[in-house]
RNA sequence: GGUCGAUUCGUCUAGGGGUUAGGACGCAUCCCUUUCACGGAUGAAACACGGGUUCGAUUCCCGUAUCGACUACCA
């Protein structure tokens, strides 16, 4: 059978969608681009107590800001929604009542102290893992375990109950994961999950299968922490008796945190200076913000670019990808199984190279909003020839203006140790005649014009212009490194350069 | 502890029974250059360990170690 490829991405709306999220997003993204499928987002917020106000307008933000938005999403739905779980919840009941009808799940009614003094009792006899099973649930409060008809009068009565799973003592479950291949576990050491919770809400596992089914998804791609639980979702497929069109699972491998071990967390990506969230995060109860790497410079492209490779290549040497091509290239054979750790050096590349491949009006416009926010006006065609001489040298638009802002404010400090060490006497008699020289000089500056009048000026006082360049341009910038000085007196202008020579030579001291 | 998974340069990875184990980021050196950066060149740098199978294993098999995920009425 020949079905529609149709995947989803189904966060839960906690909190900010992590880096490793909006991969399995991305990934998701990518296979139903590439087999003319259909991408749909689904809220999986079942856990009511989790609920966080702004999760949710984030995801779709970070998502839309990516360029990978879904087709269909509670924001934008298909015929197959409500696409939040919670508005799904009146459906999900019948399905778990199907289940116990079948055999396949039953009523339990223990308290969260029952369910405690259970694991004690279990632990204190050295069983390994202390769970709700075969076994034990032959001691619990529970539609297998009490009368028919007390069983009834507890439902009646409206006390509090769960429905759970009954997973057969003996039996080889297999499923054969896309990226893994064969993964086998044996029944006995799954617990009865909670399908249905107490307050009505079904949980992850129940509300996974039902709505991946009703909502036709062909393929479940996500994260490697799902792998446990993948059995029980076998199970569970085949319960229902829908195993004929239970979608194919691909679980990916983690993200890892790059000193170390361990999944990535915010807490590592805060020690080490980088961003683990798509965009700014303020979280509604501490008023904190985390950081984002929208907000820290990345472009879109490029960050896209760095997380497909974070567990994916193409198998051959190119590292540049546009979403097309990266849609053309994807196939989930060529997803890697083991953890991956994150490295923002790699991000940061990835940045400049995108960064340098746009072009001079765009990034000029960047720096024009950048000079918006700090009061400051100046021409189009002056923005783009600073991006010129800085786009090589930036990692980040704002670099445009950080690393360039000595092009349109004179230095406010020198550099200490240039100063001490290249600015003397020869510095100062050269100065003095360019500074003449550039009064004298009719017309616009050019860089042409700038070198050969710097050139006469040493020239006239019998010093080699590569002993004072270093000077020259600490007088100018105020720091002793940076792009093409005579570009750079080009941008800046006779008058403003003659200003500034004034200034350094009235006011920086000699140091002998 | 149990279950499942993973293991190639510091990092992301290619590869796969016989290779000088390839590329990229980062790092170092050199070239270019008035400086820095870009660019170019070069270099250091890896098959976790132990058994087996084999003429031959980094590659296949089995163990061990290490790391990770999971082990909730959270997803």
């Amino acid at each position: 059978m020949n079905r529609e490829v149709r995947v989803r991405f189904a966060p839960s709306p906690t909190g900010a969608l992590h880096i490793g999220g909006v991969r399995t997003a991305l990934y998701n993204y990518l296979f139903a681009r590439k087999n003319k499928g259909r991408f749909l987002l689904r809220i999986e917020d079942t856990d009511q107590t989790r609920f966080v106000p702004g999760a949710e307008e984030y995801i779709k933000e970070a998502l839309d800001w990516l360029g990978i938005a879904p087709d269909e999403s509670p924001w934008n739905p298909g015929s197959v929604g409500p696409y939040r779980q919670s508005e799904r919840k009146p459906m999900y009941m019948q399905y778990a009542m199907d289940l116990v009808e079948k055999g396949h799940a039953y009523y339990a009614f223990d308290t969260s102290e029952e369910l405690e003094a259970m694991r004690q009792r279990l632990t204190a006899a050295r069983v390994v893992s202390p769970q709700y099973n075969s076994i034990t649930r032959t001691q619990m409060k529970n539609s297998l375990t009490l009368p028919e008809d007390e069983v009834k009068a507890r439902l009646e009565s409206g006390e509090p109950y769960v429905i759970r799973v009954k997973i057969p003592r003996k039996e080889e479950v297999r499923l054969n994961d896309l990226i893994r291949g064969w993964v086998m576990v044996h029944s006995s050491t799954l617990d009865d999950k909670v399908l249905m919770k107490s307050d009505g809400m079904p949980t992850y596992h129940l509300a996974n299968i039902v709505d991946d089914h009703l909502m036709g998804i062909t393929h479940v791609i996500r994260g490697e922490e799902w792998l446990p639980s993948a059995p029980l979702h076998v199970l569970l497929y085949r319960y229902f008796g829908w195993e004929d069109t239970m979608p194919q699972f691909a679980h990916l491998p983690l993200l890892l945190k790059p000193d170390g071990n361990g999944k990535l967390s915010k807490r590592d990506a805060d020690k080490h200076g980088f961003p683990v969230f798509p965009m700014d995060w303020i979280d509604p109860t501490s008023g904190d913000t985390a950081m984002g790497f929208r907000e820290q410079g990345y472009l879109p492209d490029a960050f896209l670019n760095f997380l497909a490779f974070l567990g994916w290549n193409p198998g051959d040497h190119r590292e540049l990808f546009s979403l097309e091509e990266l849609i053309d290239a994807f196939s989930v054979e060529r997803i890697g199984k083991s953890g991956t750790k994150f490295d923002i050096n790699k991000a940061k590349w990835y940045n400049e190279q995108y960064l340098r491949a746009k072009s001079d009006e765009e990034l000029a416009q960047y720096l024009m909003d950048d000079l918006q926010l700090e009061g400051i006006q100046i021409e189009f065609s002056k923005a783009t020839q600073i991006v010129q001489v800085m786009k090589e040298r930036a990692t980040f638009p704002s670099d445009l203006w950080k690393e360039g802002k000595f092009m349109l404010v004179a230095p406010d400090s020198f550099d200490e140790a240039v100063l001490a060490k290249r600015w003397n006497n020869d510095a100062l008699a050269v100065l003095g005649t360019y500074k003449e020289k550039l009064v004298d000089f009719p017309g616009e500056l050019n860089p042409e014009s700038a070198k050969s009048l710097l050139e006469a000026a040493a020239e006239d006082n019998g010093i080699k212009l590569g002993k004072v360049m270093q000077a020259v341009r600490l007088a100018v910038t105020g720091v002793g490194a940076g792009p093409d000085l005579m570009a750079v007196f080009s941008i800046l202008g006779k008058d403003e350069l003659v200003k500034r020579l004034d200034y350094a030579l009235n006011n920086l001291k000699v140091n002998i």
